[in-house]
DNA sequence: CTTGAGAGGTTTTTT
DNA sequence: ACCTCTCAAG
């Protein structure tokens, strides 16, 4: 995603003449609220949009709707998303509807628009023309940075934490001026922030954030900017908008003023990004503030069987706060909701395993099976038994393209080709592959920065002049000087080509043992290179070689998480990922208290309902079949624990689900649940006959004891040998302890 | 500068 | 269990 200065806009004189068939078939199809949705009047609506209820569509056809009816022009409006994805898609929809070039038009995520707009008014924002922006690990270096120079404790301080801090700060609009601190703790966090701002400043860079943050103080403050905008952009979309964070919200607030027209689609069942900042709050706010006359809400289903949506509107309904929607389809009952009580992980993976090689051979589709879990890790007991069913399946998550180490230093040299003067480029590639340079030379480098306040790069040439080639701070200096001369008059493939090679990057995964993989990422960001400036010579200023943009590029779109998007193969993801998408089948896996929902969230506030949130968007994501499973026993973190089957579970009406084992599995006594029953806490007798018990174990996992002090509780795990045996137990509130058997008295019970 | 042992941590994620 | 990071020895 890049810039387009204005002016240089292609679709301004676009004349769009409609016949009303044209109209027609693009209305057609549409049910009654759709279409509600689609030709509302001229002011601002909240679509409230149910999962499966054509969200997408509606957001499009209204765009292009108001396109054809002559109410803007292309460029008149603004649609803005979370993910690079969803704004591909609605571009991709919007030329299948209509013969405009959506090229100039203002489609993108808040990142990539806000990053335009800083693009157009780099001087006005007080950022470099040619300001980079740091992804999440760069910024992490960054603070790293900051911190050693300011002596801080990185004990004290973890510089992920500080990183949270910087991000949540920025995400509600604050500054280290504008920031409440009353304890020293927050005060030196405070100080941390002003200085990573500066040296940021000093650096010419950004982090995402900040992209956001600086085009909200640009547009406040810049009277002349923001009326422009706020003429031009008199239709304002905005997709997912339950995901908004305050800054976001503010920012379209900002950018609407009072007469233009915020059109937002969101579910506010949907929402489960409050852990990264996400406001749900914003669509009461936006009801308000924008005196809201039309909510409209999208209720009717057209993905799932009524079995599977009866499942999932009964397990929502036992959150409270909501806005209020209930789905309904059209299409049958369907089959019932199949559920599966596992022994252990290993039983449920091998269940899942066997059940997709069935609907396999019954003509299913693998790459239309998803199996969702809650956390990555379950990932890999499940991807061990379908690696010996020899069910091919591809995981989702993990390492982007573009955050991979051997990527990121061959676009640090690229970085440091446009502007030597990145430290963050210079620091990730000073020393890699190794050329003598050490911490300790590193160090005074840095002290020479500092004392000259200059770049790394300032420092390095008046250290060493034009360097010599060869090793150390020389070598690496007349590296860049030559690649630098050597890059000028080159293509954009041709510079990426430069940069693996040259730098030595390719020499030294040829000597690694597994670097096999590495080098094929390499010859894959010459591929990426030449890609990018097909799509997007047209956008290219004639004479420019597109390397800025394609930095940004690579920081704003990480890429695809795999290459082989085309193979036949079950999808596995956590539920998370698979917000937004769709599937013939689905598995749910691990639906068991502590797990799903995640004993973590019992400590945020509101965190069980969005759990519940989590729960229902895995539920609807299926459309014919879908299983449900929990275990009585995994492995986590080692140590087997013992969970009860989620209260998700017990949500769904009995009528709605098939029991595919009759093993009985006893349920906790729940009459005593208003105390702390999340968690593995809970538990149930465990099979007597594990075959994981020792013959030196006092005590049967799973069995109930007694502890003078603590109370009641029940065995969970336990280490050591004869003479020195611990056990964990279990004691309810009183929480989870280990025990040495040779001192705790423990009795029966 | 490279290597290996030990410690710590382990929900979810986009830009 | 397993992955990442740190620190000391080679």
């Amino acid at each position: 995603m890049f810039f387009i200065l204005e002016g240089c806009l292609t679709c301004d004189n676009l004349v769009m003449t409609i016949s009303n068939s044209q109209q027609d078939s693009m209305l057609g199809g549409l049910n009654d609220k759709q279409l509600e949705a689609v030709t509302l009047p001229a002011q601002s609506a909240l679509i409230l949009a149910g999962a499966g209820s054509g969200k997408t569509r509606v957001l499009t056809t209204r765009i292009a709707w108001l396109i054809q009816t002559g109410q803007v022009s292309p460029t008149g409006l603004l649609a803005v998303t979370f993910t690079n994805k969803a704004a591909k898609e609605m571009l991709t929809r919007l030329t299948s509807m209509l013969p405009i070039n959506t090229r100039g038009m203002w489609v993108g995520t808040f990142h990539g628009l806000c990053n335009r707009l800083l693009r157009a008014h780099y001087r006005e924002a007080g950022l470099p023309q040619t300001f980079q922006i740091l992804d999440t690990s760069d910024q992490l270096s960054a603070i790293k940075r900051v911190m050693k120079v300011m002596n801080v404790d990185d004990e004290k301080f973890p510089p992920k934490q500080v990183m949270g801090y910087i991000n949540s700060c920025k995400e509600e609009g604050l500054r280290a001026h504008t920031v409440e601190a009353y304890d020293p703790h927050s005060q030196r966090m405070r100080e941390i922030f002003d200085e990573y701002d500066k040296q940021c400043q000093r650096e010419g860079v950004v982090d995402f954030a900040e992209l956001l943050l600086r085009c909200y103080e640009l547009l406040g403050r810049d009277a002349n900017i923001r009326e422009h905008y706020q003429s031009r952009f008199r239709y304002i979309l905005v997709d997912e908008f339950q995901d908004t964070n305050r800054l976001q919200y503010q920012w379209l607030k900002l950018l609407a003023g009072h007469h233009n027209c915020v059109f937002a689609v969101g579910d506010d069942d949907q929402s489960i990004y409050a852990f990264r900042g996400a406001r749900v709050g914003n669509m009461r706010d936006f009801e308000k503030e924008f005196s809201i006359q039309n909510v409209v809400k999208l209720e009717q289903n057209y993905r799932s069987h009524s079995n599977i949506l009866d499942a999932a509107n009964a397990i929502i309904s036992n959150n409270n706060n909501r806005l209020g929607k209930n789905l309904w389809t059209a299409a049958g009952q369907g089959e019932p909701v199949r559920l599966y009580e596992a022994y252990n992980d290993i039983d449920e993976a091998n269940f899942i395993a066997d059940e997709v090689k069935m609907l396999h051979g019954e003509g299913w589709a693998l790459s239309d099976i998803a199996l969702l879990y809650r956390s990555n890790a379950q990932s890999r007991v499940i991807e061990h038994a379908l690696f010996s069913n020899n069910i091919p399946y591809r995981v989702y998550g993990g390492l982007r393209f573009f955050e991979r180490a051997e990527i990121k230093h061959a676009m640090a040299y690229l970085r440091l080709v446009s502007n030597p003067e990145d430290d963050v480029a210079m620091l990730r590639v000073i020393n890699f592959p190794t050329r003598g340079i050490g911490a300790r030379s590193l160090e005074q480098l840095q002290e020479a920065a500092r004392a000259q306040n200059c770049s790394l790069w300032q420092a390095a040439i008046n250290k060493v002049g034009n360097g010599k080639p060869g090793k150390g701070l020389d070598g690496f200096v007349a590296l860049i000087k030559q690649m630098q001369d050597d890059a000028k008059g080159l293509t954009l493939p041709e510079m990426a080509e430069l940069a693996t090679t040259m730098s030595g990057l390719k020499g030294f995964y040829q000597l690694e043992k597994e670097g096999e993989d590495r080098i094929a990422n390499l010859d894959e960001l010459i591929n990426a290179a030449v890609t990018f400036i097909n799509n997007n010579h047209d956008a290219l200023e004639d004479g420019s070689d597109g390397l800025l943009e394609f930095l940004t590029h690579a920081s704003l779109e990480a890429g695809e998480h795999q290459a082989d998007v085309g193979a036949d193969a079950l999808q596995l993801m956590t539920v998370h990922a698979a917000k937004g998408l769709e599937f013939q089948a689905v598995f749910i896996s691990g639906l068991e208290e502590g797990l799903f929902p995640h004993e973590n969230s019992t400590f945020e506030s509101n965190g069980l309902e969005e759990e519940r949130r989590l729960m229902y968007v895995a539920v609807t994501r299926a459309r014919k079949r879908l299983y449900l499973s929990h275990a009585q026993s995994r492995m986590l973190h080692g140590q087997i624990r013992y969970g009860i089957p989620s209260r998700f579970l017990d949500e769904i009406p009995d009528a709605l689900l098939k029991r595919l084992n009759s093993r009985q599995v006893q349920k906790p006594n729940m009459s005593n649940s208003s105390m702390s029953n999340y968690g593995y806490g809970q538990y149930q007798s465990a099979p007597s006959n594990s075959s994981e018990q020792k013959s030196a174990m006092p005590w049967k996992i799973g069995q109930a004891v007694a502890h003078a002090k603590f109370g009641q509780g029940v065995v969970v795990s336990y280490e050591g040998n004869a003479n020195d045996m611990r056990v964990q137990i279990n004691f309810g509130r009183e929480g989870m302890k280990w025990l040495a058997m040779e001192y705790a008295k423990l009795e029966q019970v």
